[in-house]
DNA sequence: CTGAAAGCGCTTACAG
DNA sequence: CTGAAAGCGCTTACAG
């Protein structure tokens, strides 16, 4: 391999063309009206010729804009993968690239708590390349927040994923998480089931969606009458989730459905449930939230909750265009709020009780009466 | 939200602080030396007070770099996430940000055969940008490459992942598959196993790893006397993975063992396994390949083997960092491999038949002789 | 100790 | 129909 060939520049078409850069320059960018046929035609050979391509960075220079966006978003599970796709093409519709950067280092992913040096760095690093606006992960603009100005000097449009707090005044775009989790509450207690366990997340402060799911099975569990329910905590590191899931299992409660804050705590309670020798659906039923890539394979399929992460991706860019060509402009931040879907696999069905008693209802149900 | 805000110019730090913009450039990227102490302390208050920092983009165009790097790598799964973690952290450490982008819509993850017309705007886009290097998916490298001549212009350096093929002169950082195979092999082997099924991919140009696996299992096998084995291939869409998990287990090999290529194909496996009504390792040993992240999570826990996704990720960088500086230079394409690790866990056991035997050939080994 | 001047690669009113 | 000139935001030899 040769040294590194330099990219061709303006000056060496304009030359080969025998014509002035001003002139080059024009006629490249389709201001072909102005000049003579011959002329534009020797003008596009030699670009071509050379491998010309215009230069962006200077573009940017004269506009003040880099048609570029911060994403810092780390890539966690297939959710958020599937939302940096929604960013990514909603950009590049509008000639807009994304950085896509995450605090933590390669080997430590998920990186929930990060180091405050690191954050401000990765931070000033897009700032400095002039990004036209910003995607971020909870988190990290949490911790962020507190440590500079730039964030709330509003040079910049901040738009946050997946999380509501009304303090921090930044544009959000969010899975409606009262919505979605009704959805799995609701299928149960049509299944029958009346004695439920959630296991959630750690709830931390960045973790609005943990609580907003939680809340919202509650409040459609204390429509009905006769409904047992208890919440389970990971502890702070959250990483106890098998333990707790064991714990659900065997405790008094004796919970017929087991319902997660997101997929990956749904796995724990498989897990626990082979242990146990529970068969699920049959002893057990077991719903997640998320519907990540595992959730299909999963034996038996996952019952779950579908979170449209490339529509969150794509309005999450949407308001970011918005904010930069004034489409947005109001002075409240934007609160976008996307459905969920049910996705009803096999990891639920009526519990054993409720199996003969529903059955028998249908069956006086499909009785004619007369 | 007001609109937005002006960042702020050079120009406004040197008036404010009352020196020259030449000045301030210069205290500010740190040649305080040649100035008064109060003159610094001015300027640098200034700077701060009103929120400046470098711009990027000029040093780019005085350089002729953008410090950036065009990673066209989709973040299919796991190993690819992880792998975009070791890119990113490299480059962070040199002071380059990543551009990660791929063909493909939202949706459709993941995309095997990108679409050329949108493969070439993609190229152009990032090439606009001026990158200074590309991190390229073979398949996207390939389309690509037909139809254009930038890839071989060599105005920039370019890294395959996970390919092989020495006749596009691309550098190369790959696992060594051969080796990754070659453990599962054994393994399954020592465990007693001689009737073996391979369920791979579907082979196509761009898979070279998919080949090189089956070719290292086969290898180990062809040692061994009394070997049976055989390969399946998935239809040229990849879509019938469970049907041929199920043609595997009913088929007369009656296999022990399954190898699977990747651990997705593993879970079909799994699957499959279980309509059958066969358990998994008692009945039958299963492993997959990568150690992706919801091997472990599996019922069982998957043995299979993992690769160095963030180091293979980190060496890419490395590599388009060294042909940058010049560190590397060699006319000829960089080649490298790095190795893979087992990772034994409980979905493979020795095989029925055999579990008796090879405990009592460990027992007859255990008495002395005399 | 500090400023005026040229320049990175290109675009765009402004002259001719 | 086409070119010379100023300018985007900053840096860096070069003068003083």
């Amino acid at each position: 391999m040769n040294p590194m060939n330099p990219r061709p520049r303006l000056q060496h078409v304009a030359t080969l063309a025998e014509v002035s850069i001003a002139a080059a320059s024009r006629i490249l960018r389709g201001d072909t009206a102005e000049f003579s046929g011959p002329t534009c035609e020797r003008v596009v050979k030699a670009a071509k010729q050379l491998g010309w391509r215009r230069n962006l960075l200077v573009h940017s220079l004269q506009t003040g804009r880099s048609r570029t966006v911060g994403v810092v978003v780390p890539p966690y599970d297939s959710f958020w993968v599937n939302l940096l796709s929604g960013v990514n093409s909603r950009l590049a519709a509008a000639d807009f690239l994304p950085i896509n950067v995450w605090p933590g280092d390669a080997e430590n992913l998920p990186y929930f708590e990060a180091g405050e040096q690191e954050s401000v760095q990765l931070m000033n690093r897009l700032l400095e390349r002039w990004v036209d606006g910003l995607i971020l992960w909870p988190p990290f603009a949490m911790t962020y927040h507190a440590h500079s100005r730039d964030l709330t000097d509003n040079t910049v449009p901040v738009v946050l994923i997946d999380y509501h707090a009304e303090h921090l005044g930044f544009d959000t775009v969010a899975t409606d998480e009262f919505q979605g989790a009704a959805l799995v509450a609701e299928h149960l207690l049509e299944l029958g089931h009346r004695r439920f366990a959630f296991i959630g997340g750690r709830e931390t402060a960045a973790q609005t969606w943990a609580q907003e799911r939680r809340q919202g099975v509650e409040k459609a569990f204390s429509r009905v009458p006769g409904v047992s329910y208890k919440n389970w905590k990971l502890n702070s590191r959250g990483d106890d989730g098998l333990e707790v899931a064991r714990r659900i299992l065997r405790s008094s409660l004796q919970p017929t459905a087991i319902v997660a804050a997101t997929d990956h705590q749904a796995v724990l309670a498989y897990q626990a449930a082979a242990e146990l020798g529970l068969r699920i659906p049959e002893d057990l039923s077991v719903t997640g939230f998320a519907d990540l890539d595992f959730a299909v394979g999963m034996i038996p399929p996952l019952t779950t909750v579908r979170q449209r992460a490339a529509e969150i991706g794509r309005q999450a860019a949407s308001v970011i265009l918005g904010r930069l060509d004034g489409t947005i402009s109001s002075a409240d931040p934007v609160d976008m709020r996307i459905p969920a879907d049910l996705v009803v696999r096999s990891s639920t069905a009526p519990p054993r009780a409720a199996a003969a008693s529903t059955a028998r209802r249908k069956k006086t149900a499909g009785v004619p009466r007369t």
